[in-house]
DNA sequence: GCCCAGGTGGGTA
DNA sequence: TACCCACATGGG
């Protein structure tokens, strides 16, 4: 049994593929508690459709979105994406991120404001791709058990742990999760993880 | 008042 | 290629 199953199911709370979008842009380098208010905003507005979003002016885009922070700088990247989204699926966010995992990740990380991490998460929570996502916290702990020294790039460390845990939608999703139950239980993941990283995080210091 | 957060793009050497 | 910096709000 993996400890998977005892994972909260709420590291990406939303109601809709789009929200998931709208989100992973959202929270670069920002607390999510600032993007929860800039998406209430956005849904109260009726703007959280791609159509609707796609619609209004910058401007107004930008003040609904001013909790999150670097919100000009946002408006813009969110514009990208919804302009994307527009031309690939008529707004339609699963038909637009099906296909080939590679394919459409070469084609997210080619929009303006898609970096490798916001790709990622849209893949993994918006898609039903299974594409690891290495954000801060990711590199906190492995760095914090010397299990790399820090410099390693993004895509090194996607590499490393998509192959030390094996293709799994579900634990790449609940990977966060998984890690606070680590701490907590002191349980380890062994049905399919045997020898990857999360295997090695001693009980007490995972976070 | 200061520091940081679930990054990315642009500029410079 | 490899750094450095702007972006900006809200919570501890």
């Amino acid at each position: 049994m993996l400890c998977a199953h005892y994972g909260p199911q709420d590291w990406w709370p939303a109601d809709s593929p789009f929200e998931v979008v709208v989100g992973a842009i959202l929270t670069q380098n920002t607390a999510w508690s600032n993007v929860v208010k800039a998406i209430a905003a956005l849904k109260k507005a009726r703007r959280l459709t791609v159509a609707s979003m796609r619609a209004i002016g910058d401007d107004e885009l930008a003040d609904l979105i001013r909790p999150a922070g670097t919100f000009r700088v946002k408006a813009r990247r969110l514009r990208a994406m919804v302009d994307w989204l527009w031309a690939e699926s008529s707004g339609d966010v699963s038909q637009a991120l099906s296909g080939d995992l590679d394919t459409v990740r070469q084609r997210l990380l080619a929009i303006h404001g898609v970096g490798p991490e916001t790709a990622d998460s849209i893949l993994l929570y918006a898609g039903e791709h299974r594409s690891f996502v290495v954000d801060a916290y990711t590199r906190r702990i492995l760095r914090r058990h010397r299990m790399i020294n820090g410099g390693e790039s993004y895509d090194t460390l996607r590499t490393m742990m998509m192959a030390s845990v094996g293709p799994d939608l579900e634990i790449y999703r609940e990977y966060h999760a998984l890690l606070v139950q680590l701490a907590k239980q002191h349980c380890r993941v062994r049905a399919r993880c045997t020898g990857c990283p999360l295997e090695l995080l001693p009980h007490d210091e995972a976070l």
